[in-house]
RNA sequence: GGGCGUUUAGCUCAGCUGGGAGAGCGCUUCCCUUACAAGGAAGAGGUCGGCGGUUCGAGCCCGUCAACGCCCACCA
């Protein structure tokens, strides 16, 4: 073995052995029961990131253990084909080339993008392989793969039939600049300060006006009323004249509609029914027209007269600055308010008037929030219940329909003969209304989640009945970021329920988002994201997955360091020279890889593996609630405090004695052989070299999860490490070097003090243990350990005021003890009313202290 | 405008159903002791955000205020 653990050479050689042996695939397991997950299918283009890292390390850890507990584990990796930023990228290669997509047409267009797919789509799937991820690549995903293509046609056919999807005129979200529409989801809202233009718009007839106040005075172009609030005193009058619209000289009425905020701005609003949403309502309820006056291209339409073929934002300034000098613009006030942005590409979204396909969501919540209301599915963290229920109530119906090129086409012909829509399963070749074969498919394709949503039954071959299905749909655990409940876990519940008629997966677990160190948002765009694949570089794969795995506290944002990793980094090394040390020192070879706990431990190992039991059940437990940060932060501590500092000295002795030592090897062995297969699914390339140095051939990563019985460990240990720390202490105050032994006299009235214990004692604090009674006449410090007390001949040894300090101190804090306890005790209602056992303990911690403080008070005489 | 979350050691966070505050990192001192100096040993450091309440007892339960963060939202 090398004598430092570095993680690259290791890091290389297991995962094509793994891959070979089959580790990946359920069947692995025949017996097992099945155990389910599907991975958040990444986008094609991306490449890994934090989120990514943190997201599939969970996954990994929960997966392998499974595994290991003799679970039939499948875990179904694959990738999404992210129409628009798939669609983007290619667009960009070809701008290079100085083409666009239309130099291609649709067909070249698409077959471009596939060649792009097939040479470049692998590239995140490979960086899971470095990162020694284990999903069944056998049964790995595409969602444009033939089969999952089939899946989505159907649910787009039956749904169209359910009257569920429907094709209709709309206010949509409009992006100019990826020059299609999007759901409401992939606005994002920003606060920003802009200006409320305060406009005259004078009656037809007689004198007067009324005063409207925009945000977005080049609206005006595309307006088609005036609205006030039916009660609104103020303009009782005004309710049905006609208004001159200023600059276009447009005649519109005045309308009361209920929709009018009275308080808001002059409570006199106008209605631009094509370009806003509420404007489309208050049209609807009286007959507006709805003038598109804003173009795909965020362009002035015909309708706006001089202002025609104006930028919008263009034309915000000169409809300003032409009601300005025309008399209109009363005035304007700095006006803060969200705009929304394509989540894409950040572009201003035009709410726009607009033909397009959408989903009707109201008869597909309530199933999917029964299924969380009635436990169906959980939450982890629980809060995220109340968020989802919440989302879902006020959802409105999601527009599906893309204007690109890459993605499901939609499964819609259209007969321009006689005007009839088909949506089939299969290709049409004629009208089935007039047998015209003049027909037009649908131009535009699907949104991406739409596909995604079938992604838990699609991947195992749904809509056939496949063993697959059969076997592991629904799945068990959903591993994600809180900020796709949206997008993703709704729609995946809303369809999975109503398709399948069950839940798509038992839990659904919430991890939070990787910030950098000082709390910030971690993104490329503001050149602090960190890249996972340079952490392993710089120190390995197991390292960063560990770290990651101990900071995830489950619910909370992650704020990672790379000083994390660096800690993770030195754990391993410490395992790699504890492994060193049993392997190459004491020659532990050749250890089971299941069972083999001694049957006739000494003290030591009796505790180590009493704790080692302990612990286990613990982590298990941790595991189950999916609290991994806290199951690998107690196994942490518990290796390094524990079984390192503590049992790997302790178990020196015995292991150089010819007839303890065997018991202590066998221990030494499973312990850390335990160890290895617990950390195995955080860390597993470190542990399967280990456990290659160790053990008896067979790969940790198909061994069974460790299920150490439980032992008792003697009753004195707890005494011991006091003691010895308390010696240690004695020394480190009284700047005693190591190398100096010191006398120490035991009063030991329980009888602690066996052999080993005394072995134990002298060995690891220092000291030389001698037989009798302290001497009256010398002067002695004590060092105390519950019953036990050792006497330290103190001349010549240290100095005496020190020790007078140090036990001045000593007597102050074991004083303020009591005094708390016995205020405590003094207390009536305390006796009366806590119950008995709280009582009793706290009378013998008085006790205790009693006792501790009277010695310490006996020395302190003692010392003059 | 509505909702949610957070506030505990210098930093990042644990603290389960209320019964004498913990970890990692950082810091201080000593030590190259034959697994490991990428280490060991011993330490320092906290009126658990403020106020009020419930209770024999509150970091934990209730109320309120404050600061920070996030999500949602059709007041133009």
């Amino acid at each position: 073995m090398r004598a430092t653990y570095e993680p690259h050479a290791v890091e290389t050689r297991w995962y094509s052995v793994w891959e070979g042996a089959g580790a990946f695939t359920p069947e692995v397991n025949p017996d097992g029961r099945p155990f389910s997950i599907v991975i958040p299918p990444p986008n094609v283009t991306g490449s890994l990131h934090m989120g990514h890292a943190l997201d599939l390390s969970i996954q990994d850890a929960i997966i392998r253990r499974k595994r290991m507990q003799g679970y039939a584990a499948l875990w179904i990796p694959g990738t999404d084909h992210a129409g628009i930023a798939t669609q983007n990228v290619v667009e960009r290669e070809l701008a290079a080339e100085g083409l666009t997509r239309d130099d291609l047409g649709r067909e070249a267009f698409v077959e471009r993008v596939w060649a792009w797919k097939r040479s470049s789509g692998s590239r995140i799937t490979e960086q899971m392989r470095t990162m020694g991820f284990s999903p069944d690549w056998t049964r790995e995903r595409f969602t444009m793969d033939e089969g999952l293509s089939k899946a989505v046609r159907k649910v787009f056919v039956e749904l169209y039939h359910q009257g569920l999807i429907y094709r209709g005129n709309r206010i949509i979200n409009w992006c100019p600049r990826c020059h299609t529409a999007i759901s409401d989801i992939e606005v994002d809202h920003e606060d920003e300060v802009g200006e409320l233009f305060y406009i005259t718009y004078p009656f037809l007839e007689g004198d007067g006006h009324l005063t409207v106040a925009t945000t977005r005075p080049e609206t005006m172009l595309g307006d088609t009323a005036v609205a006030v609030h039916p009660d609104d005193e103020r303009y009782r009058d005004a309710i049905g004249r006609t208004i001159l619209l200023p600059l276009l000289d447009r005649q519109i009425p005045v309308v009361a509609d209920e929709a009018v905020e009275m308080d808001f701005g002059t409570g006199a609003v106008k209605v631009t029914p094509a370009h806003d949403v509420v404007d489309f309502e208050i049209g609807q309820r009286h007959g507006l027209e709805a003038l598109k006056v804003i173009d795909t291209e965020a362009r002035i339409t015909a309708v706006g007269g001089p202002f025609t073929g104006q930028d919008r934002f263009e034309a915000r300034e000169a409809v300003r600055h032409e009601l300005d000098v025309r008399g209109y613009l009363e005035k304007v006030e700095d006006h803060h308010h969200s705009v929304g942005h394509c989540s894409r590409c950040g572009t201003v979204v035009e709410p726009m008037l607009s033909l397009q396909w959408f989903v009707k969501v109201g008869p597909l919540t309530t199933p999917a929030m029964a299924a969380i209301t009635e436990q169906r599915s959980r939450f982890v963290p629980k809060r995220w219940e109340n968020n989802y229920l919440r989302w879902m109530e006020n959802l409105r119906d999601w527009t599906i329909s893309r204007q690109l090129w890459w993605g499901h086409q939609i499964p819609a012909w259209y007969c321009d003969t006689c005007g009839e829509v088909v949506v089939s399963m299969e290709d049409p070749t004629e009208c089935p209304r007039c047998g015209s074969d003049e027909l037009r498919r649908d131009e535009d394709v699907l949104d991406t989640w739409f596909s995604s949503q079938l992604w838990p039954f699609s991947t195992m071959g749904w809509p056939d009945q496949t063993d697959d299905l059969a076997t592991y749909y629904p799945t068990d655990v959903l591993v994600t970021g809180f900020d796709i409940i949206t997008f993703w876990v709704s729609r995946m519940l809303m369809i999975g329920v109503h398709f399948t008629g069950t839940e798509p997966f038992a839990d659904i677990v919430i991890h939070g988002l990787i910030r950098t160190g000082d709390g910030r948002k971690m993104s490329k765009s503001f050149g602090n994201a960190v890249d996972p694949l340079e952490l392993v570089d710089r120190y390995g794969v197991d390292p960063l997955r560990l770290a990651l795995l101990q900071g995830a506290a489950p619910g909370h944002d992650i704020p990672f360091d790379e000083q994390w990793v660096d800690g993770t980094r030195r754990f391993g090394n410490k395992v790699w020279n504890a492994l060193r040390f049993a392997v190459e020192h004491v020659g532990i070879t050749g250890v089971p890889v299941t069972g083999n706990y001694p049957t006739d431990p000494g003290p030591e190992d009796a505790w180590i593996l009493s704790r080692l039991a302990e612990v286990t059940v613990e982590v298990d437990r941790l595991f189950d609630e999916y609290r991994l940060a806290d199951a690998y932060s107690l196994l942490y501590n518990f290796a390094w405090a524990e079984v390192f500092d503590w049992y790997l000295e302790l178990a020196k002795t015995p292991l150089r004695d010819e007839e303890r030592g065997e018991q202590s090897k066998v221990t030494l062995g499973v312990v850390l052989r335990d160890l290895l297969k617990l950390f195995h699914p955080a860390i597993p390339f470190l542990t399967e070299e280990l456990w290659s140095e160790l053990g008896d051939g067979s790969l940790l990563i198909t061994s069974a999860w460790p299920e150490p019985p439980s032992f008792e460990g003697p009753p004195s240990m707890a005494i011991l490490q006091d003691l010895i720390t308390g010696l240690r202490s004695f020394r480190s105050e009284h700047h005693i070097s190591p190398k100096v032994k010191f006398d120490v006299i035991l009063a030991d009235p329980g009888g602690a003090g066996a052999d080993w214990w005394l072995d134990q004692l002298s060995g690891l604090a220092g000291v030389t243990i001698v037989g009798g009674e302290p001497d009256p006449d010398v002067a002695t410090s004590r060092v105390v350990a519950g019953p036990v007390q050792a006497f330290i001949p103190v001349e010549g040894l240290v100095d005496l005021d020190a020790e007078r300090s140090r036990l001045a101190k000593a007597v102050a804090a074991t004083g303020a003890d009591l005094d708390r306890s016995q205020a405590k005790l003094g207390n009536p209602n305390f006796r009366e009313r806590a119950p008995a056992d709280v009582v009793t303990s706290e009378q013998s911690k008085a006790d205790e202290a009693r006792a501790r403080l009277d010695k310490l008070e006996a020395q302190l005489a003692e010392l003059g």
